[in-house]
DNA sequence: TCAAAAGTGTTTCACTTACACCCATGA
DNA sequence: TCATGGGTGTAAGTGAAACACTTTTGA
């Protein structure tokens, strides 16, 4: 009947995204054994004190740097033998980060020890993240198709073809420009931000969009029900 | 950096179901400080050698002799402050049983310590039961319109009857019978059972049918998609 | 024969889908 | 003026929702 030797994890997988590198995931690499020198998620052992989602974001800011601006519990993955060394429960966490932030990272100076990998291009990975970062993906796609996440993944501000690349990069298949803003627009959570219009390369500039949180929220609490 | 005093346990908030009492939770009375003598969820710590679902099978047999027929993961719950004495960290699992397992347990010997609770009508509970519940109750209502398990819930005979009480029930509102029955059949994962009726009290016998996993899963391959 | 519960179809409406041309800009 | 990408409306089809009477049994 008793325990002793059980430790507790998390585990984050972080989705970034950017118009010319697709949809990406935050991955470091372990600097100790078991699986030193393999990629992983970021993550560690909870501190005593400190929540499950404190343990996630105090292991993201040590070990990459970068703050999420949406984060939510994926599952909690408890085989004994995920770890070849001693039992260790890992709570997985998903979290998502905007493209301005998605940005910095690439710019910034752990970039040895952190790196995006593309998720159709994912590298062999320690314990079991990859099953991980599959169940993942498959609530990001889940979830995009019923909760309003896909613009955490943009700049604050962002044209329709930007939200359009987004939701078909997720999803995977085309969408009908003219169906998908209309409905879109429909929702009336976005605000089309007056006269901002971004020139980029050629073609006819876009007007700019940002979307309204409280807008939302509102309309939550009076029932409405987000779908594509 | 260190991790010393967190230990992991499981909970269980099995639902079941009678056409007579509606939705039910399974409640055990606690033996031990703390709380000694709340209602709680059954549950327990992991042993080292166990999966979280082998941990919660066993916890539910040894408080409970129940067997549960559906168990998916739920949340993990991990405030440091939800053991008054200490650091425990929760892995919440949802479980299902049906009608038949759920007499047993009724005409059961442990009814002292393990009972049945309408979820409209739960006592005061221990530690954060009463927010583990309420994710469960989430759960259930948001699982039942995607996915077929109220068939979990029933016996593996049932009326279109039973099926629109369950359903009734659980979304808390009125369904149409007629397109209820149309949309359930449109599915093709139940059979009619041969001139098997069911007179009951009084009014016209009604048809059995049985939910026929097979087909469901032939379905889902295909790419059907479940919902009410 | 009455009360109680089961069984059954059709119409309306809303939403989704399919689809092609013009507009604004930079090269 | 051309190439590039952004912006726009309508018609057809599909699925959901609303709705009331008949059937079968036990009392």
């Amino acid at each position: 009947m008793e325990q002793t030797g059980i430790r507790l994890t998390v585990d984050a997988v972080v989705f970034g995204y950017a118009k010319t590198e697709g949809v990406s995931i935050l991955l470091v690499k372990r600097k100790y054994e078991p699986f030193k020198n393999t990629w992983a998620l970021p993550g560690g052992f909870v501190l005593e004190d400190e929540s499950l989602e404190q343990a996630v974001t105090r292991e993201l800011k040590e070990e990459t740097g970068i703050a999420v601006n949406y984060l939510e519990q994926l599952y909690t993955f408890g085989e004994p033998a995920r770890d070849p060394r001693q039992r260790i429960v890992s709570v997985a966490y998903f979290g998502l980060i905007n493209s301005s932030m998605y940005k910095e990272l690439h710019a910034g100076t752990d970039a040895d020890k952190a790196e995006w990998f593309n998720i159709t291009n994912l590298p062999h990975m320690a314990f079991d993240h990859t099953a991980i970062i599959q169940a993942a993906t498959a609530r990001l796609r889940a979830k995009i198709q019923y909760q309003p996440v896909g613009f955490e993944l943009l700049d604050k501000k962002f044209s329709f073809a930007d939200l359009e690349k987004l939701y078909t990069a997720l999803l995977g298949r085309d969408i009908d420009r003219r169906n998908f803003r209309k409905k879109i627009l429909s929702f009336d959570f976005l605000e089309k931000l007056p006269e901002v219009t971004h020139p980029e390369g050629q073609g006819r500039p876009s007007n700019m969009f940002r979307f309204n949180k409280k807008r939302y929220d509102q309309l939550t609490k009076k029932g409405f029900f987000f779908e594509i």
